[in-house]
DNA sequence: TTAATATATGAGAAAATATTCATATAAGGG
DNA sequence: CCCTTATATGAATATTTTCTCATATATTAA
């Protein structure tokens, strides 16, 4: 389960999940998406491959990238929440 | 969001978390559930604090923590299921 | 088959995080 | 008061994670 959480943890994976969320995306989005090379964005999605939270679909030369299930999105639903009541209790 | 993410991401620190989902501890019941020293264990519920994930109440020298609102165990209920449905796919 | 594009990956540098050890604070008991 | 116990914290070290750069693989086009 720590490892779910890692996954989620890093801002720009985090930032990667959500934009998964509602598209599928290919490396070089992910990357412009994030500001960072399209090879730091290429390892972080490795995680999230290697941790099973998105899967790949290949169209010719380019990888599409999307959630495999609706958990993350759950999770960061809850985590919103969290935030948000957080923001009004000050 | 990524920072609450974060503070669950370490096994210590979620091994706290979900031990306070169930009763209030102090450090030292911490420290020993974790097999590490208090103060590793003390640094670390810091972390959960400063993240206003727990809050604690005094009792003479003694320092017990519980969990600030329930989110934390709404996201360790998700968290379960997404990896149980993982251990089944296989 | 060669060249070009998209992505993956390994190795090492750079950055972030955790742990240990020493010390500080806070409360209670003699 | 001093002593003990529980916890907190700072600094240094140890460990982990992320990024960069170079190179490898897969697919398509010429």
């Amino acid at each position: 389960m720590s490892d779910l959480f890692k996954a989620m943890a890093d801002p720009g994976r985090l930032k990667i999940l959500l934009a998964l969320g509602g598209q599928e995306m290919c490396v070089c989005d992910l990357a412009a998406l994030l500001g960072v090379s399209e090879s730091a964005a290429s390892h972080q999605i490795r995680i999230l491959r290697t941790m099973n939270l998105v899967k790949n679909r290949r169209d010719g030369q380019v990888l599409y990238y999307r959630l495999v299930d609706d958990h993350v999105m759950q999770l960061a639903d809850v985590a919103r929440d969290h935030v948000m009541e957080l923001a009004q209790g000050r």
